[in-house]
DNA sequence: TTGTAAGCGTTATCAA
DNA sequence: TTGATAACGCTTACAA
């Protein structure tokens, strides 16, 4: 590999030249700028990174963590953040899960954005510093150095059950997600409180647990199918899961929105296909505030105050109109 | 950021007697090794990258590039890369376009697996060398350290059209993906010759260009639409097109595969909710599979010869079983 | 078993 | 306008 020390060896000139050279310095002549430019080509030279980022203690690098390869809206996310940092000169690498902590841990990256329920929020609190700032989202985690953007769930799922209620849905299931999840545990409180508000009773035993995967909504699908009598209503915590279920209820015959009304909460590709009822959660948008933060608090600008990004219900077909 | 140099002086020992023990050196006494240990996790200490990589003049780190957001099979390739680079113990970073070369032409990745478009070929044979092997998917590079890794798309794409024209279908159209790609003129060469053998004849006015994006299939079928007598099938260079024009021609009453067959390419998570007869690329076996190569290329074991991976018709229900 | 010291490729300081 | 040199954090001969 060509270093610095070759471009100046054929150039004629000292090694720091060279280096202010390529680093815009002013104080360097034109005629040996020009010739220093010219050699660097011919040789196709390329700084090193790894000597660069040890000399000086920092980078102009993003880093962004997921590790969740079912759910599309990631490569959303991560084209927001890509073009927020190429518009600020940023570099912006990804990495999934495993090799993340040794990437914030150096000064190769000056920062980061995760959305990896796989990381513990041991090894955030860890990283984050006055000189390493973390954006974390959809995970509530205060600390002086780290700011948490969530999606307000709430208040979109309570629309949404408002609205299925009106329809005259009175006999709900709820579908849910990994129960640990932020998001989960409120959409879930959502759905309850809108069910309490308008006197609708619901027994637990109508609560089946998914994983946020497709599969898992076709598994609760089919146990539901064993009801003697359906629910009016399948309120799912996601879309994939949600896509699932109507799959199974397709199969058996069984007709959406006329035989049960079937909601999601993404809006993924697929729901838009299945003209599936659901919550917009902005994905590019998302990936681009978290990337916007995340520099200006690398940049000294601090600010950690929780962030909820709002969602929208997007009504489609999945709910019938007025129900008998 | 605490550095070697703390740990050593909060052991009272040398920082090499810290490098042997965190590198798991054998010549360093138990006592010893065990007290280092103890200070390296009270100091939550954390070996730098940068220091690392430049000493040693390398590092195990797999580099993959893409920069193409709207196709959900990155993530399934993303997963097989991840996961082969987890079970060979290499990290793995992911970098869109812009700041991958610097990460290519410094020693802090050992290798690249390339998959985009907007790169050019002039960069990848810049940085492929003895000491850094790349693989590229999808485009056909020769170079001693370059591994192409490439679909067949021909011979699923002539089964798929030849059961196409053993349904009776004669009339046909063709919707292209960007001209300028190998893949969308291998599909479209395999379209043709499917037909020339079986003597049915093909104009170029039916032949659609679009962008692969669902959209320009949409615009497509729109315009055919217009046609005076409705081609007897639809073949897409792609799913994204396919499921656009399928849109266009559900808003109009037409019916598939009853008035028109349509069949895409990719196997996307859509197409299989769309039940569109398509070819399968698989993407997790084809991250799995350039790990693999690049990995072993890596560790000496050259191999460059251009790899074809094979894929497989998906028959589903947008073309008819036997027509009038 | 442990420590000393050189050097990886840069940038920054200071002197020429 | 240029160059010599120290330093960044680490690994690795080699010496003790």
């Amino acid at each position: 590999m060509t270093g610095i020390r070759d471009v100046a060896r054929a150039a004629g000139v000292s090694i720091s030249t060279v280096s202010n050279v390529l680093n815009g310095k002013r104080n360097v002549g034109d005629e040996t700028k020009e010739r220093v430019m010219r050699i660097c080509e011919e040789l196709s030279y390329y700084p090193n990174m790894a000597g660069k980022t040890l000399k000086k203690g920092n980078s102009r690098t993003i880093l962004f963590n997921f590790s969740d390869f079912d759910r599309s809206f990631f490569l959303k996310i991560i084209n927001g953040i890509s073009d927020y940092a190429n518009e600020h000169d940023y570099d912006f690498i990804i990495s999934t899960h495993k090799s993340c902590e040794k990437y914030m841990r150096s000064n190769l990256t000056a920062g980061c954005i995760s959305l990896d329920s796989r990381m513990s929020n041991e090894v955030l609190l860890k990283a984050a510093s006055e000189t390493y700032p973390i954006v974390v989202l959809d995970r509530v985690l205060r600390n002086p150095f780290i700011k948490p953007i969530v999606t307000n769930n709430y208040d979109p799922m309570a629309q949404l059950m408002q609205r299925v209620v009106a329809c005259g849905c009175r006999r709900f299931a709820f579908l849910g997600g990994p129960e640990s999840t932020e998001d989960n545990k409120e959409r879930y409180q959502a759905f309850l409180d809108v069910l309490e508000k308008n006197r609708i009773s619901f027994k637990r035993e109508h609560y089946y647990a998914g994983d946020y995967r497709e599969k898992s909504g076709y598994r609760a699908a089919k146990i539901i199918l064993l009801s003697e009598r359906l629910p009016e209503a399948l309120i799912c915590a996601n879309d994939n899961m949600a896509i699932g279920a109507m799959r199974a209820f397709q199969e058996n015959g069984i007709r959406v929105p006329e035989d049960i009304a079937v909601t999601g909460f993404d809006n993924s590709e697929m729901s838009g296909v299945m003209e599936l009822t659901t919550v917009e959660v902005p994905g590019y948008e998302r990936g681009y505030l978290a990337a916007q933060y995340l520099v200006e608090n690398i940049e000294g600008k601090r600010n950690v105050e929780l962030f909820r990004i709002s969602a929208q219900v997007k009504w489609r077909k999945t709910v019938a109109g007025k129900r008998k």
